[in-house]
DNA sequence: TTCAATAGTTCGGAAGTATGGAACTATTGA
DNA sequence: TCAATAGTTCCATACTTCCGAACTATTGAA
C-alpha cells in the first residue's frame, strides 16, 4: 500500500471532479474537510457512522483519483486533505462555486 | 404524452445538477443549448451522432429531471432549453463557473 | 381517411458500477 | 508475540447505463 495515487494536477478533468461530488457523501466529505483544516482521517471525515467501511474507503479513492484530495499516510491512520490550491489552478472558482451551495443539498427550501 | 415533468427551482438540488453534469455527453448538450440561443430538438442538441437514440432520450430525461433544460413539444419535435434563470437562482455562478471549464482542457469558451 | 416518414419514448437484456460483509494487510502498543 | 485499530481488497447482490427493437405521437401526402 506504498503511496496512492493521486493525478497531476493537469490531468485532473472536469467530469472527474463533478462526477466524485455528485455523490452527497462524497460531497459532506470534502465539505468537512475543509471545515477542519483540511486534515482527517477516513472514519474521521465520515459524514454518516453507518456507512460501511469498504464503501467509506471507494469513496475515499473516488475523490483520491479525481484529484479532490490528497491522502498520506500517517501510522495506522491516512490524513486526508482538500487538494485546493491545485483545484483552483486548474478549476479557478469552480470547488468554491460548487461548495458554496452544498449545505442546501438535500435539504429543499420549500416543500418536500 | 401530456407535458414534461420539470421540478420546481426551489427543488433542483446540487447532487442532481451536478450529477448530471458530470456526464460529458450531457455537459455538451448543456453547452451546444446555450450556444445555439436555448432551443434545439433532442437530436440537433446531440454531441455526437452515433450515440443511441433511446440513450439520447435519457439524457434529456436526467437534464430535464435534474432541472436543468426546460423542454416543451413543438409539433413532431421536442424544443429543449437551458434553465439558466432558475438555475441562477437556485445556485448564483454554479452554472457559469463549471461551464467556463468544460471545454476540457483550457480551452477558453468565451472567445469560441 | 389511410399510409408513410420523422421525432422521441419505453422495454428488455447485457455490461458496468455501488454497496456492504468477511477476510486481509499494516501499524501501534502492551 | 499478541491484540487492537485503520483501511484495503474480494466477492456477491443490487442498482444504473447503454443500446437495439418495438412503440407512440405528429405531420404531410395520396
Amino acid at each position: 500500500m506504498a503511496q496512492f495515487v493521486h493525478p497531476a494536477t493537469a490531468d485532473i478533468t472536469l467530469a472527474g471532479v463533478l462526477s466524485a461530488l455528485a455523490d452527497p457523501i462524497r460531497l459532506q466529505i470534502v465539505r468537512g474537510l475543509l471545515q477542519e483544516s483540511g486534515c482527517l482521517s477516513c472514519t474521521a471525515a465520515s459524514p454518516c457512522p453507518t456507512i460501511a467501511k469498504s464503501t467509506l474507503s471507494n469513496h475515499f479513492r473516488v475523490l483520491r483519483e479525481a484529484g479532490l484530495i490528497q491522502t498520506s499516510k500517517k501510522g495506522v491512520e491516512h490524513q486526508n486533505a482538500v487538494r485546493s490550491a491545485d483545484l483552483e489552478a486548474r478549476f479557478p472558482g469552480l470547488l468554491m462555486a460548487i461548495l458554496a451551495h452544498s449545505v442546501t443539498d438535500g435539504l429543499p427550501v420549500t416543500s418536500e
